[in-house]
DNA sequence: GACCCTATGTCAGACTGCTGACATGGATCA
DNA sequence: TGATCCATGTCAGCAGTCTGACATAGGGTC
């Protein structure tokens, strides 16, 4: 009997279990960054930004899983928060290379703290060498995903 | 040095990571459900009233980790596509169980198929093994959670 | 040069999901 | 019994995201 087949309940299948632990994410997030008044699309443009200098609106789009439009939405806010600058006209075809101001650094480095503390927690139950292991894998999902 | 409290590199972050398959399997699951006119809160509904009978609108809610006036929506459409029935008056309390039709019953049984499909392509690149480890894995960091 | 294709930024509209609020049914407890 | 608390279903309003569309900049091809 090909068992394997026939997933009798969902807590057995994988993506299921990954759903819940990605809201689990989102959930923690939300509340590590609510007292600085970060939205987690928001983080997650700061974070690009900071480790990639000069991304463009598209290209965050895609580090951040959203479409370009949304996150267009979110940098025009946080540049009108003085988190992060834009120039007016671009430099070369029509990408606007945008950086973080001082403000961004530092309101990034304090929501770094935050999003870590948290995720480190979700992640507590694992040992490191777990955790390497739990990325390494879905690592080689997303790869072969992109082929 | 520690630089293990330094990520220098979003891909070598856990939480990142994840949130990158969950995209992949978000995305591969509505192009598996679009030639059902399902959407992936839908397929959700129908997947726990299969496994679950009776499941009042709270609890779908929460097993599809979204809020009740928004599982109530889908429901209601659900409804009105004939694929589950709700009793009008509640026999007990205020919960109305809820239960698939036959038309829902073969639905899901389609739409199962496509997003088990998806889902088993997606997870390709890990053996039977690697895919249990990293269930159980996922499901420790969800049961500390709860706690 | 003329043409086509792609990528980017932006606008408009629709849809989805959320928060806040309220009323109801049931359980618990003084 | 009456009061309190919790869970549920539902309504209204709001924010976020998506799809569709358009104009523009650059590369490639004939």
């Amino acid at each position: 009997m090909d068992q394997a087949e026939t997933v009798g309940d969902l807590e057995l299948s994988v993506g299921y279990v990954l759903k819940q632990v990605h809201a689990s994410l989102r959930a923690a997030m939300d509340e590590a960054l609510r007292p600085l008044e970060l939205t987690v699309p928001q983080y997650a443009c700061l974070e690009l930004l900071g480790q990639h200098p000069g991304l463009s609106n598209s290209e965050l789009a895609r580090g951040a899983f959203v479409t370009r439009q949304s996150m267009n939405l979110v940098v025009r806010r946080l540049q009108e928060r003085g988190l992060l600058t834009r120039p007016d006209q671009a430099p070369e075809g029509r990408a606007l290379p945008t950086e973080l101001t001082q403000d961004g650094q530092t309101t990034l480095c304090q929501a770094s703290v935050a999003v870590r503390a948290a995720e480190k927690q979700l992640f507590s139950p694992l040992s490191q060498e777990q955790q390497r292991r739990l990325r390494a894998d879905l690592a080689a999902c997303v790869a072969s995903v992109a082929d």
